[in-house]
DNA sequence: TTGTAGGCGTTATCAT
DNA sequence: ATGATAACGCCTACAA
């Protein structure tokens, strides 16, 4: 078999020149019905599909968007990657997928191949902590349209969706708290490159901390936000002798691991220890008890960077915005209020 | 800011041509160090990226590849997409992700993107039943690299990587009977044009069979494959009155739904009921009981059909090869043995 | 309504 | 070791 068939061949075979098929196709100014016909006629026959390269060089356009994520066999990512793609396949772009492992290393090895495919658009979602000014300083300096979601460094001047994570924080505080619980501990995020704590975290703690709960750092361990993360994180708050009775955990995954851990230690929740989470993924119904969480609406962060992106593609120089999505507080079982 | 930094740019600066400034790039050839050093200097300077969308046509080689899946928010896609992603990445090539919803529409939608695209290869997850027969027609008629996964079609002659299907339905089918269980059900696999039962169904039943059980149509049930769709399937039998001591689910995501709906009718998993799934996906043993489960090994799955692809890519004359992967039953909690 | 031709940014061939 | 220059396949003035 030969080379793909080219705009030529089907020029050649329908009789007219290429200008003419390339108008067919694109369907711009007028055409005569019969010539159109007969190279629509032509171009099934050769079976003809125009090349996207160099259709892409020609108009400096890719209609393709790079998605950034850290990982995207995470449910979050996976939900939140299904509805860029969605979203990007209603309008007519594809998406490049991009695993970024938290490594601040593999996201600018990632930008870099973004720029270069000349991708028309770029959805980052960073990692908390990860040094997002720099990136988005190479990003911007390409000139390349960008919206970074779900970020937590403040002011970085480029269109975000961010949701409301201090807020969700201090709701789960006070959701806790008017359970009657007193003895509180934190599974937080962590990564090599996070300082301070998460948004969430420090909502949390404003909420204890009207109610006069300091949480001690011994109350406190970490995780990279995946489900053997909380098994572990959990079974290293009970290896230190931490008493309590609910926990407030990062996310939803790694709340599956505390809730597993606690019971394969033969406590009860939330008979023993109350567990609250954060993303109402899926599968925070499908446990034993079924997760009470923070729910983000995750589908809808999705499609709010595309819209985002594909507003700023068309208007390049528009102000850049900022979409901010609530937090919702999904009760199901495994909290309950002290006696 | 102006349109992104060329070739001649960095040529103009160094104070050589751009044939020099492309060989230092792509380092082929012997430069001189010192002018290599002025080049990159150059490239430096001007933070210029390389086109690849222009490479890619004079090259007629985009290193980009195509992946379709049913719905990547799905555990199992997503682990395979993971794994697709992070073999690309450590060859140098970027992957698109396509979602075909089990709409074969769509499926053929995207394969024509694909095509003029110009990837240099497809990794296609067809959905149980869809006309895989057509689609690698259309692929192999544009020359495109194609690596077939899970595909429960025969003779297809083109690169495919398999799972035994069919043996791990038998060995879930032989594990139930083996504890005991006589009174058995199934949730199967279900698309608009699924003709017949799929492998595993048939592995499972040939179990059965075996023991003298012959599978009534009443005591199956169908869904696509999603959490929602289990505990549908399960509300189903039970709303049918079917007596079961245990049942074996096309999927663990289907399975995490069925335990929920046994639970939430007030019957006991593994007490009332046995369940065994079928993927192994992380949060098969999140869910309480654990899931026994048959597992595919999926990141490998991911890892093959890139290795494949990849080999073909390098030499497209070679004889289409299988690689077939083995099941193996994990067993968790999900189960008893009967008295 | 249709055709001609230049250029998008590279790589690769052929000189020098 | 380096430099011109012709493609790669398409779109789009500009002409006709």
């Amino acid at each position: 078999m030969w080379a793909l068939t080219t705009i030529h061949d089907v020029a050649r075979r329908a009789g007219v020149s290429i200008a003419t098929v390339s108008r067919v196709i694109n369907n711009v100014q007028p055409i005569d019905p019969e010539t159109a016909q007969r190279v629509r006629a032509a171009i099934e026959e050769l079976d003809y599909h125009p090349n996207y390269v160099a259709r892409g060089l020609r108009r400096r356009s890719t209609r393709s968007l790079g998605l950034i994520v850290s990982d995207n066999s995470n449910p979050f990512f996976a939900e939140v990657a299904r509805a860029v793609e969605d979203a990007g396949y209603e309008a007519g772009y594809s998406v490049i997928l991009c695993n970024s492992d938290l490594s601040t290393e593999k996201q600018e090895r990632y930008i870099d191949v973004l720029i270069s495919r000349r991708v028309d658009g770029i959805v980052l979602m960073s990692a908390p902590g990860s040094d997002v000014k720099a990136l988005v300083e190479r990003i911007s300096h390409a000139d390349i349209p960008l919206v970074i979601a779900n970020n937590e460094v403040p002011d970085l001047g480029v269109d975000e969706v961010q949701v409301a994570f201090h807020e969700g924080g201090y709701t789960a505080g006070r959701y806790l708290l008017d359970l009657g619980h007193r003895s509180i501990a934190y599974i937080g995020f962590f990564s090599e490159q996070v300082r301070g704590h998460t948004a969430r975290a420090q909502g949390f703690m404003r909420a204890l901390s009207e109610a006069g709960i300091e949480l001690a750092s011994s109350r406190i361990a970490y995780g990279r936000g995946r489900y053997q993360d909380g098994r572990a994180a959990a079974a290293e708050l009970l290896g230190r002798g931490v008493q309590m009775t609910a926990v407030f955990v990062f996310d939803d995954l790694m709340a599956m691991g505390v809730i597993k851990e606690l019971q394969a230690r033969g406590l009860s929740v939330p008979g023993d220890v109350s567990v609250v989470g954060f993303d109402n993924i899926v599968y925070s119904e499908a446990t034993t008890p079924a997760i009470t969480t923070v729910a983000q609406p995750i589908a809808r962060i999705g499609h709010e960077c595309v819209r985002l992106l594909l507003e700023r593609i068309e208007h390049p120089e528009m102000e850049p915005r900022q979409v901010l999505l609530p937090t919702e507080l999904v009760e199901r079982e495994s909290c309950r209020r002290l006696d």
